[in-house]
DNA sequence: ACTTTGAGTGTACGCACGTTCACTCAAGTT
DNA sequence: AACTTGAGTGAACGTGCGTACACTCAAAGT
């Protein structure tokens, strides 16, 4: 890349050679899995040459958890802005339903890199995704315990419907990554299906509980 | 592999080799993961030389295939074997999550090549592991079918709480995998994790219908 | 006793890989 | 205007890969 834009003062040229990077792996992480994807594949894909990666990245490892990075901040950001929206008080279920399709369908890439390589990629990347996963888990919680029905639950318990929550999520986040593109009644099915396993959740805890 | 041993009509010999190369490859996967490994690594694990490799498969892939019916062979064993023990009537959650436990601890390397590979693997081996895994939601929908309580249910309910069992004993397999070895009390906590998702499974489904 | 069959061998090939190294040349600094 | 810095270049290396091909040599078939 011996230019690229006529704006470029050096470091966000440099930030630019590093999105191109970062865009180039995840695309071709889509068809093949990031585990396999090869330095020279990503360096051909962005427009460098492979010796320009290591500018960027030591290793195909390190660009692997700076992809993770950047899905769960992706992540973290919808969350943030679907709780400033009132509706999460009254219908948790439903909104979280609404988020978690629409999310996943706007960062596909991010979310089918992330549902493959928590368990097909490499032992620093999986534990990279495990460890996001479980502070998610942890923030999730603190969401929970200030709804209203379940502020009275042990804070053990808010902990294990959060896991559920999160584990449903992450299956359901798999179906969306591999459902066909414009079918909106698929879509309309697994989201449907989360509602009613979230709703289960709930109500099979509420129940048990007492 | 001149000799092997002095046991050997032909096709024994074929067979105990072919043995040779999927045990090979299954231990290999599990390090590193079976999209990841080669062919000539399988053939030197297994003690062949690479082009004898293909006197047994075409290629890795179908080799990954005939592991993928190895491991749900065994599954499906233990499944059977199960049924047998009349206790399954009385609790079935109890049973399950024991069976489960003990099917993923006997074999390990068989579960963790599935939830890897569910996800994490080429395309192929991809859509057989989601196939077996279709069928073994209709199979366990007809075990539950026969269940007190559940057999007034409508097919569609049990064949969706079926499919909730079946995702939560991917999950929970996925859990023992990871598991260290000799943890009798992690594996007690997975157990009875997995027993309380089941329960509130049923418990939400029921409550749910009414 | 002979021929046929086929599992396993050994060599050799072209290819893509990760990494090294010395380089260019524009932006940033003085 | 001269100097420094560092992102990107391009050639070269050693390595492991999948696969082709001609082979050996016992077991199985006649």
């Amino acid at each position: 890349m011996t230019e690229s834009a006529q704006t470029a003062s050096r470091q966000e040229q440099k930030g630019r050679t590093r999105q191109a990077i970062l865009a180039a792996a995840l695309e071709l992480a889509q068809t093949q899995g990031f585990a396999q994807i090869s330095l020279r594949q990503v360096a051909r894909h962005a427009g460098i040459v492979p010796t320009a990666f290591y500018r960027h990245f030591d290793s195909m490892d390190e660009l692997g958890l700076a992809l993770v990075e950047q899905s769960f901040s992706t992540l973290r950001r919808m969350i943030r802005e679907a709780q400033r929206d009132p509706k999460v008080f009254d219908n948790i279920i439903d909104a979280a339903a609404d988020v978690l399709v629409e999310a996943v369908k706007q960062s596909k890439a991010h979310f089918a890199f992330v549902a493959r390589e928590r368990v097909g990629g490499s032992e620093a990347v999986r534990r990279a995704i495990q460890h996001e996963l479980d502070l998610f888990v942890s923030e999730l919680a603190v969401v929970l315990a200030r709804l209203p029905n379940i502020e009275t639950w042990s804070s053990d318990d808010v902990q294990m419907v959060s896991r559920l929550f999160v584990r449903n999520m992450v299956s359901n986040a798999e179906e969306v990554v591999e459902m066909p593109d414009h079918r909106p009644d698929l879509e309309e099915r697994i989201k449907d299906g989360a509602r009613r396993q979230m709703r289960l959740i709930v109500i099979g805890f509420r129940d048990w509980k007492s």
